[in-house]
DNA sequence: ATGGTCGGCAACCGA
């Protein structure tokens, strides 16, 4: 099966790049966050017509996540469940015994802003959620896009982003935290010293080569599906269609 | 170099 997690920003906006990556990758599963949009105007139905099937939830602007599938869940839920109530920011739906949590974790803005404190007290809180739903032997993905970048080779430059919110070692130490729970990041898994990243910055547009960029988005697996992972990639395609995008979509493949 | 461009939405906020 093919599970992959893409940042659309805005599903409205970018509905036909999205259709047209499912049709080119027929992916089992497929991640959205930052949707952007009211679930009365979600255009479920443009899914629907294709196909897929699709749970999700947003808001007015900002956030939103979704998760398309061609078989419908068996169950899906939305949100943390501890306080502060939080922006639609995590999906989890469940296939079987197959779960995938889709996260779409706060940007964090500033190391000084009280949003980056937010996001680091979110990561703890999903650890939380994780710790209480699951175990190391449940087969879990976690996917999204997740505003950290973990090493060095997961960011371009590293050394000048030392103080920002995606790469600040506080950040980096939260995410560990709950890789810890016993995920593998299986992008690094099957590609140990490639560089790619799957963010593009649209302020730095003079990005021909994609040589400045940061890992922020993926998947990640328990051991029960992380044994049986074959590839995984993230795919440049759609920064070189007519609407590009500054997020790339990363799909992993595992064995039935 | 400390900028730049998007998307939503209708002034600027967020990334």
């Amino acid at each position: 099966m093919r599970i992959a997690t893409f940042n659309c920003n805005s599903i409205r906006s970018r509905l036909d790049a999205v259709l047209r990556w499912l049709a080119d990758n027929s992916p089992d599963i497929l991640c959205l966050q930052e949707t952007k949009v009211q679930d009365a105007e979600f255009p479920a139905d443009a899914f629907r017509l294709a196909g897929w099937q699709i749970a999700f939830r947003g808001e007015k602007s900002y956030n939103g996540v979704a998760i398309v599938s061609r078989r419908k869940a068996d169950e899906v839920s939305f949100g943390l469940d501890s306080e502060p109530a939080d922006a639609p920011r995590l999906v989890h739906a469940r296939f079987g015994k197959l779960h995938v949590v889709n996260t779409y974790v706060p940007q964090g803005r500033e190391i000084e802003h009280a949003m980056y404190a937010y996001k680091l007290a979110w990561f703890a809180r999903l650890k939380t959620y994780f710790q209480k739903r699951f175990t190391t032997a449940t087969p879990l993905l976690w996917c999204g896009d997740l505003n950290v970048a973990r090493h060095p080779i997961d960011v371009s430059n590293p050394e000048t982003k030392t103080h920002h919110v995606c790469y600040h070692q506080a950040v980096r130490d939260a995410f560990e935290d709950i890789l810890a729970f016993g995920f593998t990041d299986l992008f690094r898994r099957h590609n140990p010293d490639l560089v790619d990243y799957s963010f593009y910055d649209y302020r730095a547009p003079f990005n021909p080569d994609q040589k400045r960029g940061w890992r922020i988005d993926y998947v990640l697996a328990t051991p029960p599906l992380a044994s049986k992972s074959a590839a995984a990639a993230i795919d440049l395609a759609p920064r070189t269609r007519p609407k590009p995008s500054d997020h790339c979509p990363l799909y992993a493949d595992i064995k039935e």
